[in-house]
DNA sequence: GGCCGCTAGTAAATCGTTTAGCTAATCGGT
DNA sequence: ACCGATTAGCTAAACGATTTACTAGCGGCC
């Protein structure tokens, strides 16, 4: 493989000149610029990025964290962040946590080793000690979808309230006044705030307010299928179900179906959207909020934050709308 | 930032003994190792993997390149492969080409400048000169999803020919004589194999094949609806469509509506499958072979690969089962 | 003609690790 | 008591870029 060094003997240059060349940094003459130029061809030379980044403390790489690429709410989240950074030379280093804290602690010391420019970050529920310390340590990071409850940050989120009030005073206005809630883990702000929106609108509804119909459950079809079966075996039964992602929409309908119900007995109300809702049936109703766009939003921020770490911390949030299907 | 030299000082030692505690690679007495994790304790130090990769020529870092993460197949084939590297401590550099060539050469640059020690390659259509590189500079690559046509190379695979066969063999027996068949780009080997397939079939159940009824379309819902509003504006218009992935799903289930029809007058089938499909009405057959474990499969080979540079190259062919849910 | 300022290019230090090669100490065997 | 083997730990040289500080050459100005 050759180095620099070999480009600079080839061409009788310095390794300075060459340097200059590639980088375009300062005047170099047409004359030495051929012939550097000839000897990268000749050579097949190509820039080492790591010697590069040990040198400027840069590695054009920022890290991004989430719960599990699967999700295709995530997937598109991380393609927005993709598409975002790529424009600006940035590449991605991803991590896969599978909402485990063990995890997350061992991806977040790998990208500060890896020295990444910055990190987006889709947290996993429980203490954020580890997120701390990395807004702590200035490193440029932005929380992603799910935004740290305990101290200040850049994040770009879902104002998850206001969604969830959407939703039941929709599930209200059909009639429901039973409704049962399958949330992320109450350890997440994300979950609090959904929670709270479903109490609040109940209550101003005046409508009862039953702990039972609030179940917490991660974003497997299997755990969904779970909440849902334990939701359904409720006396009274909730008529309507307010859940998580689309991932879990396959364990929810495969409960009802356990229990010989369909989605006309018990309406499922999602807090993702998906094209494909629209064809089944019947149709089911789901918040609407790109979440290629937050992403994009997401890695607009860190890229500001790189630029200037010192600007105060921005909260982008991001208002839903209810795509009602039925 | 606290560097091995500022541990070595604290510790009173040498930068190598540092080094050997910090990597166990030779023996250090107790006494000195205790003195060297007190150090790194107190100064907060952590490795910089940067500068170690330059010395060492080991990023332990694989790059996976890929058509396009809000795939849902694609993003399970990541998950698989993340799975399985990370479990032998290597990370993962992202790189989406959105199946543009120019994307994909400059990734693939990049990824070699970053000095990956391996790719996961699920490769644009088009020209594969950029893809013969790679495999003769011996940098360790695996294929996955899309097999290279032009060379040899390690690689893991559905079966494409058979799955096809399959598909079609079912709808006939079903008594469809007009099938229409949408494709991926016919520059790649997935796509011919299956246009192949399908050909196949029809001669061997002494059925006409009509050349109209092969549309190529990329994997997103809407080439998906033009394509198959082109096959549904055919006379006479195909009974059934073998289509390709999930994605395309709501693309073909939207031109079915625009011209009034449902999936119980033009029977769907498509090459990859989702629990979703069992909820459709009427539920929608697809081919089952789990790209999560085709993506542990194919980092399994990538890791061999890494360790033995000589090996015979390897193809995995993966043999689908088809979902039927009529 | 002497001086100053500017420019193109170079030499060498540096980034933070690993590791080859060395030194000095220890130990066992005869 | 001496020799050779073994070994803990150190010194210093890489790895391949960037960048600072410097030099030589040249032109313009008085």
């Amino acid at each position: 493989m050759a180095t620099i060094r070999d480009v600079a003997e080839k061409a009788d240059v310095s390794t300075a000149t060459v340097s200059a060349v590639l980088n375009r940094s300062s005047y170099v003459s047409p004359e030495l610029t051929t012939r550097v130029k000839k000897a990268v061809a000749e050579l097949d030379y190509f820039i080492n990025e790591v010697a590069r980044s040990l040198q400027t403390r840069k590695t054009r790489t920022v890290g991004i964290l989430t719960p599990n690429i699967s999700n295709p709410h995530i997937a598109n989240l991380v393609r927005g962040a993709e598409e975002r950074l790529k424009r600006s030379g940035y590449s991605i280093l991803l991590g896969i946590t599978y909402d485990l804290l063990k995890e997350q602690a061992r991806i977040l010391s790998l990208f500060q080793a890896k020295l990444v420019d910055g990190l987006l970050v889709c947290s996993a529920p429980g203490p954020e000690d580890d997120l701390i310390r990395i807004v702590e340590s200035k490193k440029p990071v932005v929380f992603l979808a799910r935004p740290p409850q305990t101290f200040e940050a850049d994040s770009v989120s879902m104002d998850h309230l206001k969604s969830s009030r959407m939703v039941m005073e929709y599930l209200i206005s059909k009639g429901h006044s039973r409704i049962g809630v399958i949330t992320v883990s109450l350890s997440l702000s994300v979950g609090v705030r959904r929670v709270e929106g479903w109490r609040r609108a109940l209550q101003k509804a005046g409508l009862s307010v039953d702990q039972r119909y609030i179940v917490e459950a991660g974003a497997s079809a299997e755990e969904a299928r779970r909440a849902t079966l334990q939701l359904l075996d409720l006396d009274p039964r909730p008529t309507a179900i307010y859940i998580g992602t689309i991932a879990m929409l396959p364990g929810v309908l495969g409960a009802l179906r356990e229990r010989n119900l369909s989605p006309d007995d018990v309406q499922i109300v999602t807090s993702h959207d998906s094209e494909l809702l629209d064809y089944m049936s019947p149709p089911i109703t789901g918040l609407h909020h790109s979440p290629r766009e937050m992403g994009i939003a997401a890695a607009d921020l860190l890229l500001k934050r790189i630029r200037h770490p010192n600007r105060p911390f921005q909260k982008i949030v991001i208002r839903p709308k209810l795509n009602i299907r039925v």
